[in-house]
Order: structure tokens, then C-alpha cells, then sequence
DNA sequence: GACTCTTGGAGAAACGTATCTTCAGACCGG
DNA sequence: CCGGTCTGAAGATACGTTTCTCCAAGAGTC
């Protein structure tokens, strides 16, 4: 009796309901086992006769490879964490604004078109959960400057792609909207529909696309020279948005045109107009960033920004795959291939080249509506900014 | 020389950057990795002082288990599948609702809680993606009848519970609202509210909600002796949904009250009524089925019914928790303790007791707004139905 | 002083795959 | 007839844990 025949004759008797394995497969198909992994793969030197023949048996027997075998041997789970930021005490904003919401559509989808898998994972969330999953990658949404987690998983050998452009942290790509061009259009699209005084709604927040949003609209009062004026509020919460935009528009120095940065601002701002009997957009013009198409069908329609959420998530999987997949290939071939004398200069991973991490800048769309034009609506688009390497 | 000290020789010159492994850490403290796994676990006898120190030794060294190797040995990955529907030609609706969207973060955050990761997979992808990843569970969203994918993971010895009460497909457990109660709620509320002749607007597609809530409706059309007045149009297409509530209107028996089973139905209708000069609700009666707190706002703010998405997402994954928890346990004792003699009944999982899988319902919510009241607006909350197994 | 318990910990066997290495035989030119 | 190349496939090892089994030494007991 030979040690392969012992072996499966112990395991089919000790345990008889298990799902088939690899073994089962080459014992019912009369070969080795590394047949069958050479025969399901396409890898190795087999007739077609072997090949199909072991396909039908494995086939046969609802064989299905274990995943946890084949990332522990190969090193790839085909897993690609998805951070979510967190604001206050909600598990996380995760799809709170539609800009998340399209933007983790987008990456599913592209990851899955790759071949791999999102894991969601909320940036609080407990250090065991992190750890406990084997994960190729990770995408993280706008990174708090010095972000340990971040730090971590980069130095652990994990590529992180960004989307927002990173503070302090680094990460192997990220992936942004050119903000400050996108404020600059806007305001000057307002200008040109006759706004003296534009006013801004913006967060509390440190992130990223906050941060440069108001120092872009804080700069261009600056160089034209008006006053600014703007309500600042915790994004998170939806009421004290709708607080911010009464505020704003209750001012002695009201502003004949606003800019809201998030979501809900539009409808707040449409409202708070109505309460101080404003019309929108005779008496004030109204912009707000927003994905929803809501603002399509108010009383008037709303001109939008749109930061394009989905090219974002489609493009910051798309770099952090290639990163898992370059990097493996490198350090394979380079380290498998030249024996001994190669380790004089030991591998390093993503340091080729120290620099600051590649980014993309994608850019936004303005969809003009009628709230922001005094003279008869029209939709137009905005050139498409030429992406570029920063 | 040891084989230990060998191994861990051979280990150390001939790769150098890698990740500090159990063994490395092990080696460190000079105890034996059995040690150490047990320490870092809270197994085993050990002295405190031992589990500290050995602690200090792995934290020291940024030792991370490896995610692949415990799911290897122990069978569970920490990771549950999210299946979402998919309509039409874009990749998955996720998000496309808001009750969808609701509903995965307050799965997410639950299983969270309990130590778990969520994985989004629609239904759709390649067969490959699902079997390459190792769940210890799955939820799926409103399965169709006769699930192939579902009914394979189930018979694979995967817990599945669905959102929705499946058809034909077995599932762990299900949990849904009772939409037949839900809509005759509605219907009873317009009556009450002056309401002689109700409308729906309805989807084409055959999943469970669509279908139970139109069959509550014809039934109590039949009951009372109304005759009905109803326009359904593929779910999935906003602008299908605007000519349909559009054509509703348009009827030469036109309701006087509607009720609409999909998200965007309330402004598309709105939106219609004031294309035919129809007031709300002075001429027409609105409910809207909805998870968006817009209609709070709009002109007139809108009567929703809520699904109450958050507590089916997290209701639905905690049992597929407890199922994943308690099958294994259940098994484990029973092959792992009894030895040969547990041959003569297999343990069978999950199929003890065979009748209908346990289903949940839970209550819904109506939210009544100015829409569906003649008289003075004021917000009421219906009583919880008392949720209850079937 | 022989005995049982208890404590602290080591050894080694899985878990199920992928892959590196080896090997027997067929084929082939000289 | 013989060394070499090519084809088809088997053996063995490693991936990094967890856990079952077992052992040595000290502590208590009669």
C-alpha cells in the first residue's frame, strides 16, 4: 500500500461528508495531485486528453479549489480593502453622500472586472478585524494626515492607493480631483452671471477636499478683493447644514450667490431662500457640489458639481491592481531568478524611485442648471480638464 | 544544532525583509511557537508573566498572524459574502436605492461588531471571483426563485440568509417586512384621508416585494370593490419611472390618491401633478415608499413608508452569525470528540428539523406627511407590528 | 518514598494547495 | 547501439498557523 493510497483511504474514512479536495479529485481521476493543479490552471505540460478528463472529474465531484489554500500557498487573496472614513459617533459615512455611494459602485465593479474582490472596512474599525483578513491592497478615501493605519499596512508591504490626495501618510498612488481649478470655475461662473458677493458653505472638517476647496475660494476673494463670506459646519450633520445655510443667507453682508460644498446643501440653501423670500436664481445664484440628480428636478433646477466618482473609483482600483500585480512580478522574477549573488541589493519593494507617490489629477464636470444663470438655462459641460502626472 | 535552530537558520540567510512570522517571534522570546500561539490567543496554561513577555516579543517584532494560515487551519475567515441584485445592464444596483445602501452599512457595522468583514459581490460576477474567496457566510439580497448561486452555496455547507423571503431557493434563514401589511396600512390611511380611488405605481420585475405589495393591492381592490388603477415599469430606470407616473395621472380615470412602491416615484409624481395643474394634497393623495429624508422637504413634504433597512441589515446579519457560529461549534464537537463510533449518523448541518427555514418579519414604518392628509399636517408614527416567527 | 495532580511547555500533525525537482520512457540522429 | 532531447507525470516540500498529544518537574498526599 503506497503512502498516497493510505492517505486518501484515512481521510475517506475519518470523514465522509467533506467537500471534495484536490486529493479526492486525482484519486477519482487516477492521477497525481499535481496533475490535477497543472490540469485546472492550465499550467504545466499535459495533453488535452489529461487536461479535459481531469476537468470533467473535478467537474463531477463539485470540486472547488480552497481559497485559504491557495492564498497561503500563493500569496494572493484577491482581496482589496476598502477604507471608509468615519465622522462622529456613526459606524461610518460609507454612502452618506452619493460621492461614496457611486464611487464604492464604480470600484467594485472595476475590481471585479480584475478579478478581485472589495472588502469594506470602516478606518475605525478594531486592529483585529484589519489584521485578521489577508488583503493584496487597500484603497483608502481621503487619509487624515500622519493616518497610522495607513502607515502601517504601507510599510507591511500592502500597496495603498488614495483617493484624496494624502497629507503626510504615504501611499503608493492616490488619485484626486483638481479642487482648486473646480472652486475657480465655479466662482467664475458666477461672476459672469452677475454675482457681486459669492458666498461659500463649507465644513469644519481637516480633510482634504474641504481644506483646499475654502483655500481656493479664501485666495480668489484675496485677488479680486471682495470680502468673504462664509458659514462653516460639521459635515456630517445634516442639521446643522440646514442651520449654516440660514445663517449664511441671514446676514447683514448676504451674499447674491452661493457655493455649497456638500450634498444637502443645495436643497438647505433652496429652502433658507424661500424662508427670507429670495428668489433663486433672480435674487440669489445657487451651486452645490453634489452626485445626486435630485437638483435636476427642483423648483429651480440646481447647477452641480460633480466630482465624477466613478471615474475615481474605477481609476484608483485600476492603479492599486496594477501596483499588486507589478509588484509581485518584480520581485518574483528578480529574486527568484538570480540565486545568491542578488542579494547584495535586496529587493525593495515600491521604493524604486524615492519620491513623492505618483498622483492623477481627474477632472470635475459643472452641470448647469438654472439656478446659476440669470438669462435662459442651458446645459452646458465643462471642457474636461486634461489629467495629468503630478 | 537543533532542527528548530536549523530551520530558523535556513530561514533567516535566505530571506532577509520578510514579515517576522510566528516562528521568528517564537525564536525571540525562546520559547517553542506552540507557546507563543496560545500566548497571543489566551490558550493554553501559561503563566502570566509568559503570555507578557511573549506579547513584548511579537509586538517588538510588528508580528501579524497570517490571515491565510488561520483560515487554513481553523475553516473560518472572518468574511461574509454581500450578494446584491442586479438589474439590467449596469454592473449591480448597490446604492442605487437608498434602502440598499442603508441596508449594507448597517451590515456592515454589525458584522463589524461581531468580529466579521463583509465582501460585496453581485450576483453576477464570474464564478471564479465567488469560489477564489473563502466565506464563512453569505447574505444575499431578495434572491431570485430557483438561485443557482445560492442554492450552491448552501448545499457547500455555506450558511446563507437572505433580505427578502426567497422562493424557491433554501436558505439558513430569511427576514423580511410584511408587505402585504405594509400596503394595506397605506390603502386603509387614504381611505381614511377622503381617498375614493387609489392608484399604484408598480414595477415589472418579479422579486419578492414588488410582487407580494401588488398582490395586497389587487386584493383589497378586489375586497372593496375598486376597481384598480395601476402603471408598472422596470424598477431599475428612473426615467421609465417618470413617464410612468406621468401616464398614471394622465388615466380618464385618474386616482385620486397614489401610492408608489419605488424610491423616486414621490418627486417623479410630484412632479406630474403639477404638470396637470393636480394640488397636493388637495387634489391628490401621496405616499411614496422611501428611505431619503428629501421628502421631508419637498413641496409638500411627502408621506414615505420606511422599510427599515438598518434593522433588516442588521437583524439579517446577526443570524448568519449565529448560524456560522453555532454550525461549527455543533459539528466540531461532534466529529472532533466522539471518535469512529459518530460514523453511524453524519452530522448533517443544518438540515436538523427539515421544514421551511425560520423566517423574521419586521415592522415597517409609515411616516405620514403633509401628502396624504386633508387636514392639518401632523407626523405620526404607526405602531410597530409585532415582529414574530413564521 | 511511591503515588497522583497540576503546571508549564515542547513536538508534530494537520489544513489544502502550488510548484520545484525528479524521473521514466519515447523518440531521434548519428 | 548510445547519448541527448522532449513529453507526461509523480514526489516532496513549503506556505504559517492551530491544536492535539505528550512529557518533565514540582507539589501535595497517604
Amino acid at each position: 500500500m503506497t503512502a498516497a493510497a493510505n492517505q486518501s483511504g484515512r481521510r475517506s474514512t475519518s470523514r465522509r461528508l467533506e467537500r471534495a479536495g484536490i486529493r479526492d479529485v486525482a484519486a477519482a481521476a487516477g492521477v497525481s495531485i499535481t496533475t490535477v493543479s497543472d490540469a485546472l490552471n492550465g499550467k504545466g505540460r499535459l495533453p488535452d486528453e489529461t487536461r479535459s478528463r481531469v476537468r470533467e472529474v473535478a467537474e463531477r465531484l463539485g470540486y472547488r479549489p480552497s481559497a485559504a489554500a491557495r492564498t497561503l500557498r500563493t500569496g494572493r487573496s484577491g482581496l482589496i480593502g476598502l477604507t471608509v472614513t468615519t465622522y462622529g459617533e456613526e459606524p461610518f459615512t460609507f454612502t452618506e453622500f452619493a460621492y461614496f455611494a457611486e464611487m464604492a459602485r464604480a470600484a467594485t465593479s472595476a475590481a471585479l472586472g480584475r478579478g478581485f474582490a472589495l472588502v469594506v472596512l470602516p478606518a475605525s474599525s478594531r486592529h483585529d478585524v484589519w489584521s485578521n483578513i489577508a488583503l493584496d491592497g487597500t484603497v483608502v478615501i481621503d487619509p487624515p494626515d500622519q493616518d497610522p493605519l495607513v502607515t502601517e499596512l504601507y510599510r507591511s508591504g500592502v500597496p495603498v492607493v488614495s483617493d484624496g490626495k494624502p497629507g503626510n501618510c504615504p501611499v503608493t498612488a492616490w488619485v484626486d480631483n483638481d479642487h482648486e481649478a473646480a472652486v475657480l470655475d465655479i466662482l467664475e461662473h458666477l461672476s459672469e452671471a452677475g454675482a457681486r458677493r459669492i458666498g461659500l458653505l463649507t465644513g469644519t472638517s481637516t480633510d482634504t477636499y474641504t481644506r483646499l476647496s475654502t483655500e481656493a475660494y479664501l485666495g480668489w476673494c484675496h485677488r479680486v478683493g471682495q470680502e468673504p463670506v462664509y458659514e462653516a459646519y460639521p459635515a456630517h450633520d445634516p442639521a446643522a447644514g440646514a442651520v449654516a445655510a440660514d445663517r449664511l443667507l441671514a446676514r447683514p453682508d448676504r451674499p447674491d450667490a452661493v457655493y455649497g460644498l456638500f450634498d444637502p446643501n443645495g436643497t438647505d440653501l433652496l429652502a433658507a431662500a424661500r424662508r427670507y423670500g429670495l428668489r433663486v436664481p433672480d435674487d440669489l445664484l445657487l451651486v452645490c457640489c453634489s452626485e445626486s440628480d435630485v437638483y435636476a428636478g427642483t423648483e429651480p433646477p440646481i447647477t452641480t458639481l460633480s466630482l465624477k466618482p466613478r471615474k475615481i473609483g474605477t481609476t484608483v482600483v485600476n492603479l492599486l491592481i496594477d501596483a499588486i500585480e507589478g509588484v509581485d512580478s518584480g520581485t518574483g522574477a528578480a529574486a527568484g531568478g538570480r540565486g545568491e549573488g542578488a542579494r547584495l541589493f535586496p529587493p525593495r519593494f515600491r521604493t524604486a524611485g524615492t519620491g513623492p507617490p505618483p498622483g492623477t489629477l481627474m477632472p470635475t464636470e459643472l452641470i448647469v442648471r438654472a439656478s446659476s444663470q440669470r438669462r435662459s438655462p442651458r446645459r452646458t459641460v465643462s471642457p474636461p480638464r486634461t489629467p495629468g502626472k503630478v
